[in-house]
RNA sequence: GGCGGUAUAGCCAAGUGGUAAGGCAGAGGUCUGCAAAACCUUCAUCACCGGUUCAAAUCCGGUUACCGCCUCCA
C-alpha cells in the first residue's frame, strides 16, 4: 500500500485516489525566461520518477505541468533581447523540451501555457470578486488573503507574522493599493508598452499564482489527487493557489501536496536563479552524460537536499555503470542460451521486486529501491557467470532490471552494433589471441580502446561495449 | 524574530528501542596469457551533553552546526 508524505498535514498518508486506478497530478513548471537549471531538473526528474512508479503499479496518470509564460521576468528578458514576450517563451519552451528529453523525462499529458488561458483566468477572477475574495484597485485586482480562513495552513505560517514579513518588503505604491499587505495580485495593470490583454479591469496581465489555479482545475477538475513542486513554492505560490481555488470552488483543492528538496552547491547553499549559482541542464549535458545526470537527480529521495558536486556526479556515474554493465553482461549471454531453466530464479527475482515495491510504497524511498536494484544486479552477475544459462531465466532478470531501472529513468540499450570496420578488427584480434600472438592482440585491443570500444574476454567469447 | 528541515564510515546513504542495509571509493584475494568485468574477504558505534530503559542511532530534555521558507525562485 502506497504512502505519501503530504505537506499539508506533515504526515505520511495512505494514498487513495479520487477515481479508481487513475491519478490526476499537477506539477508546477518553470517560468520560461531562461534555461532550466539542475534544481529545476531535479524537481522535474523527481516527479517523473514518481509518475513512472505510479504507472508501474498500475495507475493511469494524467500529468499536467504548466508553463508560466508571462510575468515581470519574461517582460524584462524580452526587453533585454529586444524580442517579444511570446518569442522569449517559445525559445525557452523549445529548450525545455530538449532538456527534459535528454533527461529521459516523459512528456506531460498536457503542458498548458498561461497566455493560452487568459479568458479562463479572467472568468476565475470574476468569480473571486463576486464572492468577495478579491477586489479591484487602480486597475489591479488583489486577493483578500485574510478572508480565506485557512490562509497559511500549508506553509505553517501565522497570518500576523505574514503581515509583518510582507510589510517589510512591500513598496509604498503597493501598500496604497492593497487593503492588507498580505493581499496578492490576481491581475496586474499593464504599464505603457507592456504586453497586455483586455479585461473588465482594463488592460493587464495575470498575476503569478492564478494561472496554476485555473489550469490545474481546468484539466484535472476542481479536486484532484496530487500537486507537486519545489519546497520554495510552498509559500507563497501553493498557499495562494489553495486560497484562490478553494474560494472559487468551495471544495477541497488538492488531496496530496508533495514538495521536493533543493539541489545545493558548495556550503549546502540552495541553487537558485536569484543567487546566480546555477548550472543549466543545457550546458551540463554538453560535458556530462545526460543519463548520468538523470540518475544523479533521481537516485536521492525526493524530499532530501541533493548536493551538486563533481564528485557526487562521478559516483552516480559509477553506480549507473555498475547497473548497466550487469545488464549488458547478462544480455551478452542471451545468444546461445540453451541451459536448463532454474525454477529458483523467477522466485528470487519476484522477491527482490516485492522488496522494491515495499520501498517505493514508503513515500517513494528510492534509496531502498536502489538497494533492490543492486540485489538484482548481483543476481544478474552471478547468473551471467554460470557455465550455461537459460534464456527465459536470463530474460526475466533483464526484464525486471529494465523495469525497475526504467522507473529511475535508466535506459538500457540491447541493440548496439559495431561497424564492419571495427568488427573486422575485433575478429582479427580474436584470431591473434587464438594464435597466442598476444603482442598483436593487445595492440589491437589498445587501438580499439582509443576508439572507445572496450573488449573483454569471457569463456563465451569476446564481449565488447562502447565506452560511454 | 517566527516556522520548517538536516546532522550515521573518504563520499552517497538505509535504518524510530534489541547489539549499524546497500552502492561508490580504498585494501587483500580468486579468475585471466595480460587485462576488463565478476566473485570473495575487509573497512563506522551513528554532531555533542544529560536522562529513561535490561537494552537507544532510534524515546525524553538540553546544546551546537548547517540549510530553507517568511520577498522572485523547482
Amino acid at each position: 500500500m502506497l504512502k505519501i508524505f503530504n505537506t499539508y498535514t506533515r504526515e505520511k498518508e495512505e494514498f487513495k485516489t479520487i477515481q479508481p486506478d487513475q491519478v490526476n497530478m499537477y506539477v508546477c513548471g518553470p517560468t520560461v525566461y531562461n534555461y532550466i537549471h539542475i534544481g529545476n531538473g531535479r524537481s522535474i526528474v523527481a516527479f517523473d520518477t514518481i509518475r513512472r512508479y505510479l504507472e508501474y503499479i498500475g495507475y493511469k496518470v494524467k500529468f499536467v505541468s504548466n508553463f508560466t509564460d508571462v510575468d515581470d521576468k519574461m517582460i524584462k528578458e524580452a526587453a533585454k533581447e529586444n524580442i517579444t514576450v511570446p518569442e522569449v517563451a517559445d525559445k525557452f519552451i523549445a529548450a525545455f523540451f530538449e532538456d527534459i528529453e535528454q533527461l529521459n523525462v516523459q512528456r506531460a499529458t498536457v503542458n498548458p501555457r498561461a497566455t493560452d488561458n487568459i479568458p479562463e483566468i479572467i472568468d476565475f477572477i470574476k468569480v473571486l470578486i463576486e464572492k468577495g475574495y478579491a477586489y479591484e484597485s487602480q486597475g489591479d485586482v488583489f486577493y483578500r488573503a485574510r478572508k480565506f480562513k485557512n490562509y497559511g495552513k500549508l506553509s505553517g505560517m501565522d497570518i500576523d507574522q505574514l503581515v509583518q514579513g510582507a510589510s517589510e518588503h512591500i513598496g509604498e505604491a503597493e501598500f496604497d493599493k492593497k487593503q492588507d499587505p498580505i493581499d496578492f495580485a490576481l491581475w496586474k495593470k499593464a504599464k505603457p508598452g507592456e504586453i497586455n490583454w483586455d479585461s473588465p479591469w482594463g488592460k493587464g496581465r495575470p498575476g503569478w499564482h492564478i494561472e496554476c489555479s485555473v489550469m490545474s482545475t481546468k484539466y484535472l477538475g476542481e479536486n484532484f489527487d496530487i500537486h507537486g513542486g519545489g519546497q520554495d513554492l510552498e509559500f507563497p505560490h501553493h498557499e495562494n493557489e489553495i486560497a484562490q481555488s478553494e474560494a472559487e470552488t468551495g471544495k477541497k483543492f488538492v488531496n496530496y501536496w508533495m514538495h521536493n528538496g533543493f539541489v545545493t552547491v558548495e556550503n549546502n547553499e540552495k541553487m537558485s536563479k536569484s543567487l546566480g549559482n546555477f548550472v543549466t541542464v543545457h550546458d551540463l549535458v554538453k560535458t556530462t552524460d545526460p543519463q548520468v545526470l538523470r540518475f544523479f537527480l533521481s537516485s536521492t529521495h525526493y524530499r532530501r537536499p541533493l548536493e551538486y558536486t563533481k564528485g557526487n556526479l562521478e559516483r552516480a556515474a559509477d553506480n549507473l555503470d555498475k547497473i548497466k554493465t550487469a545488464y549488458n553482461n547478462l544480455n551478452f549471454r542471451i545468444d546461445g542460451a540453451n541451459g536448463e531453466a532454474d525454477k529458483d530464479v523467477e522466485s528470487q527475482v519476484n522477491k527482490i521486486v516485492a522488496g522494491f515495491k515495499e520501498a517505493m510504497d514508503d513515500d517513494f524511498n528510492v534509496q531502498n529501491g536502489l538497494t533492490s536494484i543492486f540485489e538484482l544486479v548481483s543476481l544478474a552477475n552471478n547468473y551471467s557467470s554460470k557455465e550455461s544459462v537459460n534464456k527465459d531465466n536470463a530474460e526475466y532478470i533483464l526484464k525486471n532490471i529494465a523495469e525497475l531501472g526504467g522507473i529511475l529513468g535508466i535506459k538500457f540499450d540491447n541493440d548496439q552494433s559495431l561497424s564492419d570496420e571495427i568488427q573486422a578488427m575485433v575478429d582479427q584480434r580474436d584470431q591473434a589471441r587464438a594464435d597466442k600472438d598476444f603482442a598483436t592482440s593487445d595492440s589491437l585491443r589498445d587501438k580499439l580502446k582509443d576508439m572507445g570500444v572496450i573488449l573483454e574476454d569471457t569463456p563465451q567469447g569476446t564481449r565488447w561495449h562502447i565506452d560511454g
